[in-house]
DNA sequence: TTTATATTGTCTCAAAGTAAGACAATATTA
DNA sequence: TAATATTGTCTTACTTTGAGACAATATAAA
């Protein structure tokens, strides 16, 4: 097998892969945990591996003249094409025993590259976890690089993750959890307007717990964040709740 | 001038310094703000480069086979001969503007080493920021590498920093505040025993606010978290306050 | 058309937590 | 022996939180 019977496409994915390597700070990269809110669930955008049954975060490098923020909104884009998303630097992952990019080994073979043109690659690499919240209507997972397939994955119903990528996404959460801002997950997880009663919901989700309506209410609308709209949402067979929005 | 015309420990140093650079994770570095607490006020561990009136935090590199966590805590060992200190990851600096460490050029100079031979010490660095509580009184600032003094200054009345190491320090407090956690900073960062008084100066001086004398004993206490000893302080002219010690 | 049902908006009241003042106790100094 | 500064603790008012109650109402069922 040799290159050029490949998929051009592929081929071209590797390229641009290694190419970007080699412009980068080597063995460190930048994981991201995107979260969605639909359907009252939280959910994390994960992509799959072409020939393994094995889900990962959205990756990328820094590359040499790029801050590190700068970095993680660029791959944020690729990955959903929505520029300006909320963005947090939360934990860097260093263990020693990280596992390395050896599936990168397998995806060379027959491409005109060889692992060992790029021995950086089975080196450790040092990874800087950022969480991001982004409008879950407004995001169309895209095939992108040497990903076959993006989905949304509910974060209580998770497939087989690569690396150690399922232990990032835990500690993304926690921190969400442990330093819940209101007004910001609220903002850039709902869609434009809302009823009082899916905001709830999605606050139980991040924190686990049921909270009581009518106390909900009250401490939510005293933050004085949120903005009644006159129109009423129709649909159930009970009074017509209001619409919210979130003052700008 | 040549190699053999410099003090011993200087060269020494140096060969330390780039040794320990070959052999570690290129272009990510730790800085380590160290916080104590005496006299009222709030400290930070800080050295003085040789030539230069600037002070930087204590820092270090990765080794390839370290965990980023266990290379923290070995520079805080060679920089305040403690054991298992306290010590948090709080934030990554890699702005793309980075300053560099130029000022390693001029330690080279007539050591037989040359700054070209090490170019990665041009390239801009990535370094993690740890911050750390120790118990000052335990503390013996030593001149370790290329340092030649070591000293504790107050947060509130700081030298010339080098580097980005003032926005580091800042940041780290920040952190301090915002996610105080009343047992761990106080159990760190106090003397084996101490006066309410002396604990409540304690988080006055984190928070950046005087706290009720009353309330502040009555919230502490209830918290479970401390011991009141038989023992009391004398020494004014008032009568002598209880000493207390954080439960173990 | 009428009745039933589910959910919403809002009120109330008790319980828990917080802020601020008051005052007696006491180790030292004058 | 009296004055002073600070401590330990109590009290009272105020604020926030928890939990239940009930009328209002859009649709579904009868």
């Amino acid at each position: 097998m040799v290159a050029d019977t490949l998929k051009p496409k592929r081929l071209h994915n590797i390229k641009l892969i290694v190419e970007n390597l080699n412009e980068s700070i080597p063995q460190l990269s930048i994981d991201c945990v995107i979260f969605g809110f639909n359907n009252s669930e939280l959910k994390v955008l994960l992509s799959k591996f072409s020939e393994f049954n094995l889900w990962a975060l959205q990756a990328g490098f820094v590359c040499q003249s790029e801050d590190i923020d700068f970095a993680a909104q660029r791959i944020l884009e690729e990955r959903t094409g929505l520029k300006n998303i909320y963005l947090q630097q939360f934990h860097v992952f260093g263990k020693a025993d990280r596992p390395t990019s050896e599936f990168l080994e397998k995806k060379l073979y027959g491409t005109g590259y060889a692992f060992e043109d790029f021995p950086f690659l089975k080196q450790r690499f040092v990874t800087i976890g950022y969480f991001s919240l982004v409008d879950f209507q407004k995001v169309m997972p895209a095939s992108v690089l040497m990903f076959e397939q993006t989905e949304w994955f509910d974060i209580n119903n998770l497939p087989t993750i690569a690396y150690d990528h399922k232990e990032i996404i835990l500690k993304a959460l926690e921190t969400l959890r442990t330093s819940l801002n209101y007004s910001l997950v609220g903002f850039n997880l709902m869609p434009e307007t809302f009823t009082m009663n899916e905001l709830q919901k999605l606050y139980e989700t991040i924190l686990g717990e049921n909270l009581s309506r009518n106390n909900f209410q009250r401490k939510i609308l005293e933050m004085d964040i949120l903005e009644r709209l006159e129109k009423k949402l129709s649909g159930g067979a009970h009074k017509a709740p209001y619409l919210y929005q979130f003052k700008k």
